[in-house]
DNA sequence: TCTCGATGCTTAATGGATTTAGCACATGCG
DNA sequence: CGCATGTGCTAAATCCATTAAGCATCGAGA
């Protein structure tokens, strides 16, 4: 506590020279016509004293702190949120940033004040990330620092960051083909409404469209398509357990690994096995997926690599001003047949 | 962006006094002898004008932010990270605070580099969370704000948050032992060098210690323990099949959710009954443990509350200096005869 | 009437860095 | 020699809010 901070004057004192001089110095600028005698005896005052700028003092001047902020509906919910944040403040530190993560539960109220919480600490750029994508900020507030939102897009701010389910539903459809499926393939956790972008994510819709138009240009189609609005293993079980009673599957594709788990589940039950009897591939990557056996093929949200992205684009000025698509990994265990 | 903001200055301006009364106003100052008119006054001018302070500006004077940090040595890895850090959040949130998240991976030079960035930045005070509780941050770093350690301990911190394992620890025998299980009980995940404190964190140390002091103060004993090093499912899956080979248990107590996980699957193979044949209790309240049917009675990891309880003590300045315990709730589900 | 104390407010210093304008000196050129 | 130009550095303003110190004014008491 009692210790007081170094500051610019003590370092230009020591070095005898004026705080001007010192600041151009340890601040690197290009122009300046100081001798290379000062630096260095700049440099060796600030070393010996252990000084550190006061930002908070710099970004009085400057308006800049690097400094981000993250707005985020959900944080805690999905391995999906922490591997956009994961990924963002890895990137943020390369940068030299630092990265203040707000919550806000998608409440319009807590969004509005997250927003002027960060705007009064100065913060350089904002990342709104969304776990659920359809969810749209609508801050009202004028935003004086660039933005990129983060699975999730808006028309106020065009920078956006998103994976490419339509790659990854094609992906998907591939690995099942090739692993020798041809027919009686079921499609597991399509949902009408999902397909007009009503109620889910419309990135939920690109994933199907990537589905369907690789079944298309295989010449393949779904013997069966059971739709369901949650997504969760018990959905999974019960539906799988149902559609057993009236047909055999040789493949199904699961648009998340939670509805897979809940079909491992029912398959077993009714003594099918995983990859020899029923290919599954499925979505997202979920630690489940690992831990199944025999491990699902997935193909994965690549948060890491968004979270990365989001970042580097809101500190590069002179980014796009886009939506940018972070492909989606394929992740092949042996829920197919021929897999590892 | 070419918005400039409106200064204490400008609302001064406006309300017709000196910006120093707009300030005592502003900030609430009790000893004023401000009048009535002049509080209304520069109240409404700071509404009309829509004021926000500078709280760089503000921060020069009083080195206070309303900003504080959690380090991190991992964010992304599990669902505990971020209950501790969702807990955090909401807790600074509801005292007007902010936080920024910074992810070391367990490096010193990252945690270092760490500490010096949100030191420069001025924060109010500095959470040091762990995922794996055993590692100790060595900053050689004078901090001069105050610290909290999360699920961690340092004996140059005091002021520390964990979870209450040995009581955790009795919870669980109970749960056992009451839905009816009296013998043929086998420990599962114990590790002898745990014990020690030797390798896995000692609050794992404390929750075996809970465990044998419920076992032995209801005259129970345990008909095997199971060492083992990792705790993921295929271990739990390889040393439960094994067990069966030579002894058919009735009650097992696991050291966490994925080893139950993978009891879960060898019992299966064996055409026995969780909950019916075997009651099964466990630790941590994985993501998991609801999705497992029938579901997973554990003891779950108290994450928010911890991460709510560092942030009151870290942000109060006369809170306690010694450990707090956070006890660890039981969630009881299917996999225990008698319960729902 | 004069002094004293309260009342209501302002002036000015302060925190620590950045940055514009410009000073003092040296050198080059005619 | 005188003027322009260049070189190396400094003085002082600035960012914006907080806060100690102090200035008027007024009423009351001596």
């Amino acid at each position: 506590m009692g210790v007081k901070r170094v500051t610019l004057a003590d370092v230009a004192k020591l070095a005898g020279l004026s705080t001007a001089a010192a600041s151009m110095i340890l601040t690197g600028r290009p122009d300046t016509r100081l001798s290379a005698e000062a630096h260095a005896k700049v440099h060796a005052a600030a070393r010996e004293l252990g000084y550190r700028p006061n930002l908070a003092a710099r970004a009085l001047r400057t308006d800049k702190t690097r400094t981000i902020a993250v707005i985020s509906d959900h944080v805690a919910t999905t391995r999906f949120a922490s591997g956009l944040i994961r990924g963002g403040l890895a990137a943020a530190e390369k940068a030299k940033h630092v990265a203040l993560l707000l919550e806000t539960g998608g409440d319009p109220a807590r969004e509005a004040d997250a927003i002027e919480a960060v705007l009064d600490r100065q913060v350089d750029g904002i990342i709104f990330a969304a776990m659920r994508s359809r969810e749209v900020f609508v801050p009202d507030v004028i935003i004086p620092v660039p933005v990129v939102m983060l699975n999730a897009a808006s028309s106020k701010f065009p920078t956006a960051v998103i994976q490419d389910e339509y790659q990854g539903g094609r992906t998907a459809v591939q690995l099942l083909a090739d692993s020798g499926v041809k027919d009686g393939i079921v499609l597991l956790g399509h949902n009408a409404e999902t397909e007009q972008g009503l109620f889910r994510s419309d990135t939920v819709a690109r994933r199907i469209a990537g589905i369907r138009d690789e079944m298309d240009s295989r010449g393949l189609g779904f013997d069966a398509e059971i739709s369901c609005w949650e997504w969760e293993p018990a959905h999974g079980y019960e539906l799988v357990k149902t559609l057993l009673k009236s047909m055999r599957p040789k493949g199904i594709v699961c648009l998340n690994d939670r509805l897979a788990f809940g079909a491992y589940q029912a398959l077993a039950e009714a003594n099918l096995r995983v990859a020899e009897d029923v290919g599954i591939v499925s979505f997202d990557n979920d630690e489940l997926a690992e831990y199944l056996r025999p491990g699902l093929t997935t193909i994965a949200l690549p948060h890491e690599a968004m979270g990365k992205k989001a970042v580097e684009l809101l500190l590069d000025a002179k980014a796009t001003r886009e939506h940018v698509l972070v492909s989606m990994p394929a992740i092949v265990r042996g829920s197919l047949r021929g897999a590892s």
